[in-house]
DNA sequence: TTTCACCTTGACTATATAGTCGAAATGACC
DNA sequence: GGTCATTTCGACTATATAGTCAAGGTGAAA
């Protein structure tokens, strides 16, 4: 039984399903970067979808905003492991992460937007990037690379820059060269080394 | 005519109408802080006033939400004018204004979460704000007194720290010294010398 | 072609929220 | 006590939104 449901749903399901749900998953990303209401309605009608496959689809609207932050949490991770591989020394991984998102902010408003409202709603995604950034700073400070001492502060210090420069970017054209000026304003912040900063 | 209803007005609706207003504002402001859905019900539930009451003071919310935002304009100009006046050095007064707001965070959980959600919309208070360090920002920068050039990531900055270490003394216990801290970090992140640091 | 599990639809109910308005309350002044 | 500008009240209408469900569509496999 189970396996002939399971072999049927796995061959007829999987494109449709998934198609859909990429729709709906898209249209919500989009709808939360721009900042408008986050309704099922208004959902629906972005993802050319009704109401009621919304539905089957996810449970409400507050699954949903997870499963785009999940979605971004990915995004972030594709664009950072190749680094967080290869990069032994943790604040050159953190400084990579930085341009690198600050980078993909100027060159994709809306990936900027999404990163920015996502931030400031407690989704999964914050809460993982904020560990990440933890990790790399705490090996940081264990190694006598930095100033700051506290752990909490440095992650604040290091995301708040992140962030508001992310805002700056979306409100404001970015001046060039912003992504390096800002990236040595958060590493002197921290209390890193200037001579740390040519890494790249 | 209308010297009567002026004078009349005047003495009749003063106390009355002001003291609504400043309920509902209050309710507002709590709300808001709060994070809750800003329903006009629900405001007037937490004025303890009316719907009808509340459409009397306010065209609508977002109304409502511009008056809380301009409440907490002059409540940090309080904060703030005193050091504003006296202080010639932009320094020192960015310095007093940072750990000022840092402490008053500190001790007053609801304010420093009012000061978090206001900074997120587009408000009145988020522009002046920005505005006011802008100045003196621009005022240090002219003065070849930070490192940083750029008066848009000047406040970029030093906005982004101190609203991200506002947000972990709303989420964490501030530890001991955390506004000097966060101040330190503030100024070296502009690159000011580190001998102006003392001037608190 | 038929079957069948899965997917999609949109109308429907229930609730929440915005905004209106006539009536009533208030209190200073006569 | 009576008058009257001002303020307050809450029921009411209209609209928006959440969430449900019976019906029908789809396409791979028999």
């Amino acid at each position: 039984m189970a396996k002939i449901d399971l072999a049927r749903r796995a061959k007829i399901g999987r494109d449709r399903r998934a198609r859909t749900r990429a729709q709906i998953l898209e249209a919500g990303a989009a709808l939360l970067a721009a900042g408008a209401a986050l309704t099922v309605d208004a959902v629906a009608e972005a993802a050319a979808v009704a109401k009621g496959t919304f539905y089957y689809h996810f449970e409400n609207v507050e699954e949903l905003v997870a499963a785009v932050s999940v979605q971004l949490g990915r995004n972030f991770d594709e664009l950072l492991t190749p680094a967080r591989a290869e990069l032994r020394d943790p604040i050159a991984r953190l400084s990579f992460a930085f341009t690198q998102c600050l980078e993909k902010a100027i060159s994709d408003n809306e990936w900027a937007r999404l990163v920015v409202q996502t931030s400031q709603r407690p989704t999964e995604f914050a809460r993982s990037v904020r560990d990440s950034l933890k990790v790399d700073l705490a090996e940081a400070i264990a190694q006598g690379r930095v100033t700051v001492r506290d752990p909490e502060l440095a992650v604040d210090i290091f995301v708040g820059i992140w962030l508001q420069v992310t805002r700056g970017i979306i409100e404001r054209a970015a001046p060039p060269e912003l992504s390096w000026h800002a990236l040595e304003a958060a590493l002197r912040a921290l209390g890193s080394a200037p001579h740390e900063n040519r890494k790249l």
